[in-house]
DNA sequence: GCAGGTCTAGAATATTGATTCTAGTATCTG
DNA sequence: CAGATACTAGAATCAATATTCTAGACCTGC
């Protein structure tokens, strides 16, 4: 009487990571319908038994990697002092490091694929809402943090911890190579990094 | 005698402006060819009349603004102590931030478009060569800075540099708003990370 | 072993977009 | 003002791509 599936050669998750794959390796112009399902080794028909569009399955892929790492962020620190809050502020920066380091697909993912390349009339409504709403956990723990680190929070100050937490560990984790040993200084000068420019750049101009 | 071209409504420039403000604005994977041709006005065929393909205009906007970009890098400074190879190094930090903030659309430009995005089999030789060498200039100054700053020039301590004096004050230049004492104060923040990370992150691992 | 379901598979279709073509137009020289 | 010369213009064509469709394969419970 259960309806049982036959079990699936193509797992949704297998058709993410090559989309994943073709984008970073190829260019998101080139990341077709044709070229995941080849490096898929999956048939097209298989691709729309899964995914309505290929604006879908890109917006799929892009909303894993960003919740991915928004997973990464660590849990807001104990003390409530500006100290404390630096020391929050640069340990967002360095889990996001390790994210990048650990994930290095999703990570080149979010660097080739931006919100913009996405048709949102080609997505189904939820992951349309799931895509818009996807950086919000992280936009209110950076302004919580915003608060405790200058006393109040604006867009301002969150676009400088959105520098500062997110943009420059990215970027640091993008050239820091594959040697343990030269990860372990990147990760070093990224914490120096953070600290001096929030030291010198915050808290942001009073209106 | 003398053949007298007519005036041309729809200059070179004008269409590399047009490519470059449909890249940024929708992404690159809706910089068609009709794109582009009604975001400047013209019609396609004026388009192919100056471009052999819709790779070959990429590629040149590409190849405009990375110029532009390296054209904004100050000469080396004179001293050659540690100390003044880390001012050349925030010189040439500084230079970078403020080029984009007075070109945004090129950086824009350059963050949106990757040379992974150019089918290169569809560009023009001339146009692929100055492609694969339009960052030659600036990787031999940055060579040379590596050296006076750490005393060899290897890929990792060229990697530290593209990394401090270009991705990050990219990255800075990106988030920094429109107002003139937040431009300024990320300026200076840019410039306290890029020493704190020299000073923690080099010199690369000896081997 | 067969009924009922999902899934695979890839060919067929339809749409979109790149490129080409043919006329027509403006400009300057003589 | 006639002729030569690019240039503009957009329709027509061609190629690539997204999407749909139809058959069939597999899995499990009965």
């Amino acid at each position: 009487m259960a309806p049982v599936p036959r079990r699936s050669a193509h797992s949704e998750r297998a058709l993410l990571d090559a989309a994943r794959h073709v984008v970073v390796r190829d260019g998101v112009r080139f990341a077709t319908v044709a070229a995941i399902a080849d490096a898929s080794g999956a048939p097209v028909g298989s691709i729309y038994h899964r995914f309505a569009s290929l604006d879908e399955l890109l917006a799929r892929a892009w909303l894993r990697a960003a919740s991915a790492s928004q997973a990464a962020i660590p849990p807001a620190g104990p003390g409530s002092d500006r100290t404390d809050a630096v020391d929050d502020a640069a340990a967002i920066a360095g889990s996001m490091y390790d994210f990048c380091l650990e994930h290095p697909d999703d990570a080149a993912l979010l660097r080739s694929l931006r919100p913009n390349d996405i048709d949102m009339t080609r997505v189904s409504p939820a992951i349309a809402d799931a895509l818009a709403a996807a950086n919000d956990p992280a936009l209110a723990r950076l302004g919580d943090l915003a608060r405790r680190l200058f006393g109040r929070r604006s867009d301002a100050s969150q676009d400088l911890l959105l520098l500062l937490l997110v943009d420059v560990p990215y970027a640091f984790a993008l050239r820091s190579g594959r040697q343990a040993t030269s990860r372990a200084r990147y990760r070093d000068g990224l914490d120096a990094a953070v600290r001096a420019a929030l030291s010198v750049a915050g808290p942001p101009a009073r209106r």
